[in-house]
DNA sequence: AGTGTCTGCCCC
DNA sequence: ATTCTGC
DNA sequence: GCAGAATGGGCAGACACT
């Protein structure tokens, strides 16, 4: 597809609101995309290069976008940032120092563009700053005022189209419902939109299984502080503290002894970040395993947990040895996705535990979750304060049957973190104090 | 080696 | 993470 | 109620410069 004809579609995207009419102009998009091309059309029409779990990254953003269009359009950096600081937008700053230039478009395609801006990405090291400028700019001078808009915006992440990955789902189903639930499910264990973009096109969606090494979307925790409403829309439910630490997933493979870690965003963490991980298969009873959990640091003693902002110091790539000494990871583990080439994710959430408590070791690195199954709100009232007082920062309560439910859809997963009956961290009344 | 600036679908 | 808005 | 966008505080990584 050429890119003047994807920045027609992008245009037609940013102007209307209505949901329900994006998705036909999406599913348009997708139609007049082939097979070698819709991943790209996919990607870079949300703004993105790859999906999350890959890493790729461009470091090139607001700033050095700026320096990339002073340099592209022969203007003043000063010139360049005061027209941002008036439109706001490196899009529209593009646009009309393009339209002025009359910069002619050199027949790109969607594939051209991705390419060179995936070049972006991979390039690092001494003089690449200088370097990502350079490949931008010359990107700029070759492609038409209209599609510079959408293009300059996608580094500083800022395309705003008004959709995301969902919406491309119920763009690929076409208005078939039983379709859009098949994506959604392949989307869920196969994070990549752009995959699935393609399997869909080829109509291969039942190869989709879940994988050592590739991140499931994860399961949410929707927010109730109200017990008797939870047992009312969950019936028996499993109650478990909430650490507040960072949600991590394991991945593990005995074979070769491959161990891969996912944060909540899907985003991957070197195990060096994490060397107490290094032998996880020690604790894991099982050839393969899929492991949800949230590590929290510890004090040296292991006498009490660390809060948040020293826990979140532990994910770092370099002085490792000494902050891990400093501060010891434990991982509470509470879910078992995937198990030896069997995936967990339709079991309910009791048997999914029975099967952790026989796969995880508890002790030590690894920590199963304490849990009371119950329908009682007054039990659930009880354990809320219990950890509440133990410095944790509540509850999270699942509905017993419950399947594994990537996102934050239905009545699952729900956590309680304040005192019941309050409105949450910003309550009716702020002290303040004026100043100056 | 130390400091400053920018960046991160960062983490919460 | 929370909060707000359009649908 | 859902999907999307906008927002924040704090931290470490990457690179440029000296």
């Amino acid at each position: 597809m050429r890119l003047t004809r994807f920045a027609e579609f992008l245009e037609k995207l940013e102007k209307t609101s209505s949901r329900i009419e994006i998705t036909k102009i999406l599913t348009n998009l997708l139609n007049e995309s082939d097979q070698s091309e819709i991943d790209k059309v996919v990607y870079l029409s949300l703004g993105m290069l790859a999906p999350n779990y890959q890493g790729t990254i461009l470091n090139l953003a607001e700033k050095m976008m700026l320096r990339t269009l002073a340099y592209a359009y022969q203007k003043d950096l000063t010139e360049v940032t005061s027209l941002y600081k008036k439109e706001g937008d490196v899009g529209l700053v593009a646009q009309e120092l393009g339209e002025r230039l009359k910069v002619k478009d050199k027949n790109l395609t969607v594939t051209d563009v991705y390419e060179k801006l995936l070049a972006i990405a991979e390039d690092g090291g001494g003089g690449s700053q200088e370097r990502k400028v350079g490949k931008m700019a010359k990107l700029i001078g070759e492609i038409d005022p209209l599609s510079a808009r959408f293009i300059t915006r996608i580094p500083v992440g800022k395309l705003r189209l008004g959709f995301s990955e969902k919406t491309v789902i119920a763009a690929l189903a076409a208005q078939d419902p039983k379709l859009e639930k098949e994506i959604e499910a392949a989307y869920n264990i196969r994070p990549d939109i752009g995959y699935i973009a393609g399997l869909v096109k080829e109509n291969k969606l039942d190869t989709v299984e879940p994988e050592i090494g590739v991140p499931v979307a994860p399961m949410l925790a929707q927010r109730l502080n109200s017990t008797s409403e939870m047992v009312k829309k969950m019936g028996e439910v499993s109650v478990e503290p909430k650490f507040d630490g960072l949600r991590i997933f394991i991945h593990y493979r005995r074979k070769d002894n491959l161990i891969k870690i996912f944060t909540r965003n899907m985003n991957s963490i070197d195990i060096d970040t994490f060397p107490e991980l290094k032998e996880v298969g020690k604790f894991i009873h099982a050839d393969e395993a899929i492991l949800d959990s949230e590590a929290i640091g510890v004090d040296p003693k292991r006498e009490m947990f660390l809060d948040f902002q020293k826990t979140i110091q532990r994910r770092r790539k370099h002085d490792i040895g000494k902050t891990a000494s400093e501060i010891p990871l434990q991982f509470q583990i509470f879910d078992l996705i995937y198990i030896n080439g069997k995936s967990l994710i339709n079991e309910p959430y009791l048997k999914r535990r029975e099967i952790l408590e026989k796969t995880v070791q508890n002790g030590g690195l690894l920590r199963i979750d304490e849990n009371v199954i119950t329908d009682n709100p007054d039990v659930i009232k009880d354990l809320h304060q219990k950890y509440l007082k133990m410095g944790l920062e509540g509850v999270v309560v699942k509905r017993a049957n419950g399947t594994y439910v990537s996102g934050r859809t239905g009545w699952n997963w729900v956590k309680m973190k304040e005192v019941e009956g309050t409105r949450g961290k910003l309550s009716d009344t702020i002290d303040c104090v004026v100043m100056g």
